[in-house]
DNA sequence: CAACAAATTTAGAGAAGTCTAAATTATTTT
DNA sequence: AAAATAATTTAGACTTCTCTAAATTTGTTG
């Protein structure tokens, strides 16, 4: 039985492992987390000892098997709850991820699959983030991101790779959100800004913005 | 902001102090939280710190207004979770006091007023103890335990006093539930057990079984 | 009212998680 | 390859919550 500090250090190595291979190291989940590099080595040992983590020291961290499925639980109870309060509590996207945050450390199986079936079995959270099913499975679609889909090429939006407020606060004003049609119209070398079609809208984005949502082309 | 520990220790004072008049015990919380009675006086202090409660040495504590405030807030939380995992997620009502026990904990002003909105305002929750709405107001209907029902007249079930697994799951056997119409037949003087009505069917209980439910006269 | 019992508090310590400051190891630069 | 810089670990300390064991206060009884 972990505590609700030791699952925010596997899911955050988890994390940091996705999307930079090799070993996690000390100062990446630092940033992460909001702790300091010192309090970081502490928790590597500890997970270290309870085989959640291999732990090399001076060469950071790489989950184990079953640090990664304790990290995957976690993860699809944190997606299932931000699917939950969007759907059925009026929740923002922007404003899910707080709160779940505390929701996904709940100890209870059954209220996890309970929660799953009563959302009738979602694959995907608000933010397009594939949820883990019950046996830790997850669907991914193959995505790219907008700057890399070719000009005058559709794609539909099916996910943002920075999860912020101030970003998807920035994008519900473009009405831009899950399943909008995008297409890249021009690209501007001078400065990397694109003009793109949203939906039924013509814009321009900064090289930034487009960095930061997928699409299925 | 309180901690998950202080809280627990707040509701637990505030259900003590409800049961009977007077300052709260330090061995009475012990019992209740399940802890020694010298970590109780330590943490008497700090709620004292805080003017939760008012302490006063050897003489057990009594909660402020702050205090009161805050357990309701709990409170609150913890019964509209309770009804929500009866309501939507199937679990009985001997399932969920565990669970409610965590999800009281999480700080969303926003979720739990939109858990209240979603569940339709109840003003009870599956074990028939009110839920203080959003002013922190409970609607409390003049109850009284069946063993003090006069024979023969009509009651309906609406709440449990003992709220153990073991005596809620006694209750779904004998199918005695929030709602059922319960009447005393006979008053055995010799072992104080009681023939009752309990809907459509006649059976037996003990003293203590009676002392446990309450009816709506 | 003195002696005993029960309740309560104090003293001292441990586990978990965090920090700062200092020491060590690894990496990059010159 | 040495020097400088960056990353990481260690040492020591603090907070919160908990415990055991001992001391103190309060209540009860002969
Ligand atoms: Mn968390
Ligand atoms: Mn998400
Ligand atoms: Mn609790
Ligand atoms: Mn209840």
């Amino acid at each position: 039985m972990q505590t609700l500090s030791t699952e925010d250090y596997l899911k955050a190595i988890y994390h940091v492992s996705q999307s930079s291979p090799g070993a996690v190291a000390t100062t990446s989940i630092a940033k992460q987390i909001g702790a300091k590099p010192s309090s970081v080595t502490d928790m590597f040992k500890k997970l270290s000892d309870q085989n959640l983590v291999k732990y090399q020291k001076y060469n950071g961290v790489s989950l184990t098997n079953e640090g990664i499925k304790t990290a995957l639980r976690i993860i699809r109870k944190h997606r299932l709850w931000e699917s939950f309060l969007v759907s059925h509590l009026n929740f923002n996207w922007d404003e899910v991820h707080q709160v779940a945050e505390q929701l996904e450390h709940i100890q209870s199986e059954k209220l996890t699959n309970e929660l799953e079936r009563f959302l009738d079995y979602p694959t995907h959270d608000p933010h397009g983030d594939p949820i883990p099913n019950r046996a830790l499975f997850m669907k991914t679609y193959n995505k790219i991101l907008l700057i890399e889909l070719p000009v005058n090429k559709e794609g539909v939006c099916i996910g943002v790779k920075d999860n912020s407020s101030d970003f998807l606060r920035y994008l519900d004003r473009r009405q831009i959100g899950i399943g909008t049609p995008l297409q890249i119209l021009h690209r501007e070398d001078f400065d990397d800004s694109l003009h793109i079609q949203a939906g039924k809208s013509t814009l321009m984005i900064t090289k930034k913005t487009a960095e930061n949502i997928y699409v299925k082309p």
